[in-house]
RNA sequence: GGAGGUGUUGCAGAGCGGUCAAAUGCAGCUGACUGUAAAUCAGCCGACUUCGGUCUUCGGUGGUUCAAAUCCAUCCACCUCCA
């Protein structure tokens, strides 16, 4: 195995952050010299981030505990821009409002993993905005429009792969990675920033901005890129039958985060340790030995630490005694998802069907009967497959709750008010 | 500005006057098997329903027809080639 000087790369390198970089043996020496900043990028074009970006959030933290100075840059303006890499269409257009609305999502988000200040290894948050947005286009031309050739800006995979199957490329999206290789020159200015990291998609982004450095400011400037996670079964991180795993608890409870990862397949369970927990990898070791249904136990480990890491060590044990009464009791936890109705409404009876959907356990009366008829709905742990079934306050337990179940994994408790 | 092409249910992609709520694949849901895993197998996969049906969908609008996703007109978006 690679041994580095650094603690920074060697702890990325044990870890499986890793995928390429720029100059492996001239950043590690960089790192050695002493307190350095290195910065990722994030796109305001949603309310939170996901568990896409958790790799990336990882690795500014190790940087940060590696003594160093970690800067988050929102996209506030290059979100105005969009950054064509990987999609076929362009982005929608976001308003100044909704921006500033998701940057402030996101930056709550950060605090949870990095620790911002003034200190000289504290984190820095910044956005783009602050600078692109006063640029004058013709000065901006002649400055830096001068060191990029359409010729090369052809050849990279965002830019080639949409004229390949003919999508149209539009000539804003087109300007995105001269903007954020402006980024980097300026947050070298700035901030004396030397390293961008990114996922592997960034690859191409990151070396413009490497390259612009170094013919701008005759500066060597450092790029880093993890490998694009995928799940054991191939498919992309983050991604769950409700949507995106979002990192903000208003958008999903710490309950459900925690079995996200709690239902990781059992390939996955040693990676997803070594990126998304700070378990020292001797640990990660032993449980990685771990075979069969022992896996279990692993996986609750991963699960709490990644929670703990999130919101907070109380909400992840909560998350944590809700599971195990839950699955491995077939109670009921206290941080199932609730619902409530008015208690006249359960006197009268409540058709199950009705009851499913405003549980948001099945998304219109269609597909609640089909769920019932297919023997996947469930009251108080009973199996009900007669769709006209009615709930009743005869159907609420000693705390007056009735639970509803949708297949196996999916609770929600009814209450009255 | 000119010529041609494309636009279908989450995605991909068939359909080209009735048998079309629309093939097939992927994704998704449920069940069986299990370990809250994977793989496999089975069913489901527009909405509402008194389960008889009813209603809304195939880029938009307006036509032709007993009947249109399918034909015509027009508009819009995108693609390719020419200028």
């Amino acid at each position: 195995m690679t041994q580095y000087k650094s603690d920074f790369l060697n702890i990325l390198n044990q870890r499986g952050f890793i995928h390429q970089c720029s100059d492996f043996a001239a950043l590690d020496s960089k790192l050695q010299s002493g307190v350095q900043s290195a910065y990722i990028g994030f796109d305001a074009t949603a309310p939170s981030l996901h568990v896409g970006s958790l790799v990336q959030i990882m690795m500014l933290h190790w940087f940060q505990q590696c003594g160093h100075k970690p800067i988050t840059l929102m996209g506030g303006g290059t979100t105005k821009v969009g950054d064509p890499s990987g999609k076929d269409e362009s982005r929608k257009m976001l308003d100044d409002a909704a921006i500033a609305a998701n940057i402030s999502g996101i930056q709550q988000v950060f605090s949870k993993f990095l620790k911002y200040g003034a200190g000289a290894s504290d984190a820095l948050m910044v956005n783009n905005a602050d600078w692109l947005e006063s640029l004058n286009y013709i000065d901006f031309l002649r400055d830096y429009g001068t060191h990029f050739t359409i010729n090369r800006m052809m050849t990279f995979d965002s830019v080639k792969l949409r004229l390949e199957r003919e999508q149209p490329l539009t000539f804003l999206e087109f300007n995105y990675m001269i903007l954020q290789a402006y980024d980097f020159v300026e947050l070298h200015r700035r901030y004396k920033t030397v390293l961008q990291m990114g996922g592997s998609d960034q690859w191409g982004n990151i070396i413009n901005g490497v390259d612009l450095a170094h013919k701008a400011l005759r500066q060597q400037l450092f790029g880093l890129t993890t490998p694009l996670l995928t799940t054991a079964s191939g498919a992309k991180m983050g991604k769950t039958a409700d949507g995106a795993v979002w990192l903000s608890a208003d958008l999903l409870s710490p309950y459900d985060y925690y079995q996200y990862w709690r239902n990781t397949d059992d390939a996955d369970v040693g990676r997803f340790l070594k990126l998304f927990t700070v378990l020292p990898v001797t640990e990660i070791a032993k449980l990685e030995k771990l075979q069969g249904a022992d896996i279990n136990e692993a996986k609750k480990i991963l699960a709490y630490e990644a929670t703990k890491m999130l919101h907070s060590a109380q909400a992840a044990q909560n998350a944590q005694d809700t599971a195990q009464k839950v699955f491995e009791q077939g109670d009921t936890g206290d941080d199932l998802p609730r619902v409530t109705i008015p208690a006249a409404r359960l006197q009268a009876g409540v058709a199950l069907i009705d009851l499913l959907v405003e549980a948001g356990l099945s998304s219109s009366k269609s597909e609640a009967r089909r769920l019932v008829q297919s023997g996947g709905a469930r009251v108080n742990g009973e199996k009900i497959e007669n769709e006209t079934a009615l709930i009743t306050a005869q159907h609420q337990d000693a705390q007056g709750i009735v639970k509803l179940s949708s297949g196996k994994k999916k609770h929600v408790l009814v209450t009255v008010d």
